[in-house]
DNA sequence: TGCCATTTCATAACGTTGATATAGAATAGT
DNA sequence: ACTATTCTATATCAACGTTATGAAATGGCA
């Protein structure tokens, strides 16, 4: 119901499956828990999608795939993406979104490692300032107030820029961006 | 009803007011049609209060005004904000939801004359990346998923981190971000 | 196996939602 | 002053999420 763009209702969700709406409640405790464990769904298969990218020796690349990945998780699957974000529902405790925001601390760490990026860095601020500008990219989108044709282009050139004032050599930046942005796109996970 | 984070019900709106359920409809189209009058009375407050904000001779320092005055706005009425940006109701044609985007590429092309950013920027592109961060900021602590008092220095640092990779001195970046953003968030509009 | 406690689930109903039909009141135009 | 149009209060509708209720299924234990 969420690819075909209809509104999730209770009635039609159970409607041809010949079970009945007490089905719902009895193993999600009503509509927003069931919205909550679809929510949840979303975060962990996001989660193993991140996690599923291989490191390489160019860990801007990485970043990017990782950024590109997020990125093909969202258009796959927009309505997803807004519900699990636009706090109609009370957040998890569960440890699955955090878990997207600490992958991509680890890479930022391996970045700096490397000495592509300034080792002083603090790796959890420069994270969240990636995903910052991820997830305003990847709203406007799914949101439909840009398409993702216009958003592209101009959340990879905010990488770029993010990624150089980090320390890294812009051209080598950019240049890492362009791999792991195809890489991260590849096949849907 | 939005500051009291109390859902908007059509009769819960009419009731105590002594009129009636239809005046909704004569006057709005429906509660869709009421929602997109709030929104566009969202979008027409913003444009006016970054619009209100002076031209200084340190055109980052007002950017980060710019800045600052969009994340009061969606701090002081955050049902507001998602309500806008949340894609449950179709976007209008209407001008003021590119009006505050241009109000921001305005600014960036006054930093481009002043040569504090680099003069072969293209000026829209890094508008929006501003705005992709500044907007996904938001969004996180409207929603929820973050408090503001988390958001805010690493939307900050980001900026700076932008700014600074547009090509103006990292220092100069951080004390006209310090000095526009407390502009910017002062006495809300 | 036999029996009781618990869980599961279909049926029916309840309260509330947004929307509409209709008819009477208000308004505007000539 | 009369007609035509617009407005709106009342009543009603279909659909929603939720809850009550009782029957069926299940599980544990002697």
């Amino acid at each position: 119901m969420l690819a075909r763009r209809e509104t999730i209702t209770l009635r039609r969700l159970v409607a041809g499956t010949g079970v009945s709406t007490m089905a719902v409640y009895t193993y999600f405790d009503g509509m927003d828990g069931l919205r909550g464990a679809v929510r949840q769904e979303g975060f962990s298969r996001l989660a193993t999608r991140l996690n599923g990218l291989p490191a390489t020796d160019d860990p801007i690349s990485d970043l990017a795939a990782a950024g590109a990945a997020y990125a093909a998780s969202a258009r796959e699957n927009p309505e997803l993406y807004v519900l699990m974000f636009d706090g109609s529902l009370p957040l998890p405790d569960d440890q699955a979104a955090g878990a997207t925001l600490q992958c991509l601390i680890e890479i930022v760490q391996r970045a700096m490692n490397s000495e592509r990026v300034d080792p002083g860095l603090d790796a959890v601020v420069f994270a969240n300032e990636l995903w910052m500008l991820g997830h305003g990219a990847c709203m406007l989108f799914t949101t439909g107030v840009l398409s993702f044709d216009q958003v592209e282009p101009m959340v990879t050139s905010g990488l770029v820029r993010l990624y150089g004032a980090a320390g890294d050599d812009p051209d080598s930046a950019r240049r890492s961006l362009d791999y792991g942005w195809v890489r991260g796109l590849g096949e849907g996970g």
